[in-house]
DNA sequence: ACGCTTAACTTGACCGATTCCAGAAAAGCC
DNA sequence: GGCTTTTCTGGAATCGGTCAAGTTAAGCGT
């Protein structure tokens, strides 16, 4: 967990101008790894006090653009957002409840970089995602076999930073 | 391209009943891979006429659940779909302009399945994006230096079943 | 410190994709 | 042909995200 003055480093290394919107988005995403913007708009006012959904949204597109902060999407998930970049890192995520875990690089460093054909595409980033079950949702299914389970629960009220 | 019959036939075998928006979709996807909802739904309605797009939805989900469609969504694109399934193929996605293109599986049958810890998850897919430029994008960049790009154009006014 | 310039922030309306709901219609099965 | 179940319709509601115009404040030169 970086300290403020870090965090204000980092902001300027960017090139980007410290503000307390900024530092607290850095803090909440650092705190929340792959935490949905909702969450980070609820940490951030936590901190701040009333901020303004579109300064949030702002500042997460500027710190996505300057490289500090990566955004993931999986299907029928809204945005997430996490401060582990340029470590080519990939994700797991559960089909059931939508929790999200790292792992790293299946192959090493960036091999999956190279798919077999490039269609002539200029190709800068492969990002994988793995699907399937998370411990908790994998034993509660296998426990009520025959509830029928939901199957498209992504916005459930676990929490998402998971 | 499949005959109505194939379809037909496909979708008994699914256990699905056979109905005319259900050929109409899975022959708009057949026909336009990648394309995205808004497409699709433009594409059955010329075929069939007026069809509400609460049906195309159902249909595209009963469709997508039974395996006969795979659903993909890039991050900031909207939900596309398309017909070939089961054979482990990923996706470029061009930054620009949203065009989605086919690859193999970068190292054969079903490796990229194996991440090198699975943090307790049952893993039973692995979907592959790749990012960069298409071919028309990055030549029109090239050409272009100094005009500034659009950097978040998804919804441009090309095709998006390209 | 002072003022200028430019980028960041606020407010509030807006939009497009998706979902919810209740009733009408049609497919599959006896 | 009639019954049951699933699908389809139409319309409203929700929700994540974006736009636009004006205000505020950071960073920078003097």
């Amino acid at each position: 967990m970086p300290t403020s003055l870090e965090i204000e480093r980092t902001l300027r290394a960017a090139e980007l101008r410290v503000t307390r919107p900024r530092i607290a988005v850095l803090n909440a995403v650092h705190r929340h790894p792959h935490a949905d913007t909702n969450s980070i708009i609820e940490s951030v006012r936590l901190g701040l006090g009333e901020v303004s959904h579109q300064t949030v949204y702002d500042v997460l597109e500027a710190l996505t653009n300057a490289g500090l902060l990566r955004r993931i999407q999986p299907s029928r998930s809204t945005a997430r957002y996490e401060a582990r970049v340029a470590d080519n890192h990939h994700h797991i995520v559960c089909r059931l409840c939508g929790a999200v875990a790292d792992v790293d690089c299946a192959v090493g460093d960036a091999p999956c970089l190279t798919p077999s054909e490039d269609r002539g595409y200029t190709i800068d980033e492969a990002e994988v995602i793995y699907w399937g079950l998370c411990p908790d949702c994998a034993g509660r299914r296998h426990h009520h076999q025959h509830h029928h389970q939901q199957h498209h629960a992504h916005r459930s009220r676990k929490d998402p930073s998971v």
